[in-house]
DNA sequence: CTGAAAGCGCTAACAC
DNA sequence: GTGTTAGCGCTTTCAG
């Protein structure tokens, strides 16, 4: 590859002058200006990235941080970000965390030592502590952190709520709930929603709430025992959508038929929930939009400009499938 | 962030020497290797991974190009090379091409500007003309590139064999095709396979073949087009699972029991093959086990190490699920 | 065994 | 307007 020195030499210019067309900084005379671009076209000169970092104490760079990247809901997140991020000369890295605080913390030290401009992350084990050592800027995504660090999401509280609703809509009389684990804020909101919904109407009973783990398995095993334990159950609200299909199976495995004997309604409304059978009726993430939302976020951040609202908590849609019944 | 600099003073050597213990490169005295170690622990010191890049002209990090990430194959291809990459203190970059050239030959640009050691890429577009100029170590994963480039993915053509053989053993007796897209090889083998399985049998019509384009929708249509033309077809293979789930949607759409009526079966093995009602049997590809080939052998091309095979096909597994009837 | 110094390719004062 | 030069933080000859 071509330096600068050769673009100079070629262009019987200085490097200074030909960084100066480069980077359209300082005064260049027309004329030279078009020597340069010259030289650079002749010469295909492509400027070192990793030189200019060097300097620049910037890559050009940000990493995502998701759990898992094999979880239906991050690859939308990551193709998001991609999006806004590349169009912005932007590189994406990725990293799998499996949760894991001991694996965050060496991505950032790595981040660190490669002039990662700013990360997106997804984590529940992460303190404010830890991220302001770290001195990068951060977004949080799907959990929040901090109220000093940008957040985006949704409101899982009235997302839920919504989704009790609308199974009340549909004629349900006792809606249980599968629950997601115990220490995520995410799931525990979803629960809290669930209850003040229905406690608002007399109708909360903590025997109709199972926690299902975010698991498909676990989930299949849970619901079942509670099927078996309150067979008049005729509504289920499950934490996440890849529950709510677990539920339907465990369901169909009992010989209930869904929706005219049990309705069920998840949560996220990733792409596998229209592609089950029967569909899964959700309240549906705007997934993309999250990731988005984030990668502007983060871009302000870098960018020094102010951020004039941290916490961003976009809609839900309620995304009727044929895991419930008509509306009456 | 601290530099050598700062720790050659703090253990008063030089910056060389510092380097020296940094690298295990070169000889020094175990009394100064301490003090510098011990300098490095007390500054809490990190070497300058961009600085080193510069030097080196090589980055510790490797690219990966997928046409979507959010298609479901991909997330757990990355997932297997982020494991591996991470474990040898590489980083991965993600990349989504959209199948476009363009797209694929402007991230090979930033590549070489950021020194990124290696790619590997899922492609049908580049050829190995544009990669050769690129002079980057690249592996290609699904997609056949050339006979010089390290390939890792499956037999097609066997694997389409098998998912026949499987149909006609259940008893199956007039089996048609949903392919995927003209200019993918992949799916052209697929077929390939499907046709001389029938063929040397004397069972194969091209009337059973129509193409699906990998596409949700597409493929409902054709499907419902293809069974009201045939409604004696007792059997599909599908050219992946994405199109197979469809192909049951458009068949239970008709008042078609599957399997009774008609038995379907899948190629891919992607998760969302076992959470569908029924679930899809399918002719699964071990899609990590690719990944992580995948990245083993892109390490070996970085480290200049021989590659003693390029064409890796690995094994596919009949993975039996409930779109197909029991063995006879 | 260790240090001085050149240089990786680029940017930004600072002169002229 | 343009050139000279001192770094950015690190590695590696080359002396000693």
């Amino acid at each position: 590859m071509r330096t600068i020195k050769d673009v100079a030499q070629e262009a019987e210019v200085s490097v200074a002058t030909v960084s100066r067309v480069l980077n359209s900084s300082g005064y260049v005379n027309e004329d030279t200006r078009k020597k340069v671009l010259d030289a650079i076209k002749k010469l295909d000169y492509r400027p070192n990235a990793v030189a200019r970092s060097l300097f620049k104490k910037q890559s050009k760079t940000i990493a995502l941080i998701v759990p898992n990247i094999t979880n239906p809901f991050f690859p939308e997140v990551a193709r998001a970000i991609e999006d806004v991020m590349s169009s912005k000369e932007y590189t994406l890295i990725l990293c799998n965390s499996d949760d894991q605080e001991e694996k965050e913390n060496k991505y950032f030290e790595v981040m660190k030592q490669k002039y990662v401009d700013g990360v997106i992350i997804v984590t529940s084990t992460l303190t404010p502590k830890h991220i302001e050592k770290n001195g990068i800027p951060i977004v949080a995504v799907d959990r929040f952190i901090d109220k000093d660090i940008p957040y985006v999401s949704v409101d899982n509280v009235e997302g839920a709520r919504k989704a009790v609703r609308y199974l009340q809509s549909t004629g349900c009389q006792k809606i249980a709930h599968i629950r997601g684990p115990e220490n995520l804020l995410n799931a525990e909101q979803r629960f809290q929603g669930y209850r003040l919904e229905l406690q608002n109407k007399h109708l909360f009973n903590e025997d109709l709430v199972v926690n299902g783990n975010f698991n498909f398995t676990t989930t299949t095993e849970v619901t079942k025992q509670l099927l078996k334990k309150h067979p008049d159950i005729d509504g289920i609200f499950a934490g996440n959508d890849y529950m709510a299909v677990s539920v339907v199976k465990a369901a169909l495995a009992l010989g209930k038929r869904v929706p005219e004997d049990l309705s069920v309604i998840g949560f996220d409304g990733i792409n596998l929930a229209k592609l089950t059978n029967p569909e899964i009726t959700t309240i549906a993430q705007p997934i993309y939009q999250i990731g988005y939302k984030a990668a502007e976020l983060l871009l302000d951040l870098i960018d020094g400009k102010p951020i004039d609202t941290y916490n961003h908590e976009l809609k839900v849609t309620l995304s009727v499938g044929q895991t419930t019944k008509q509306m009456r």
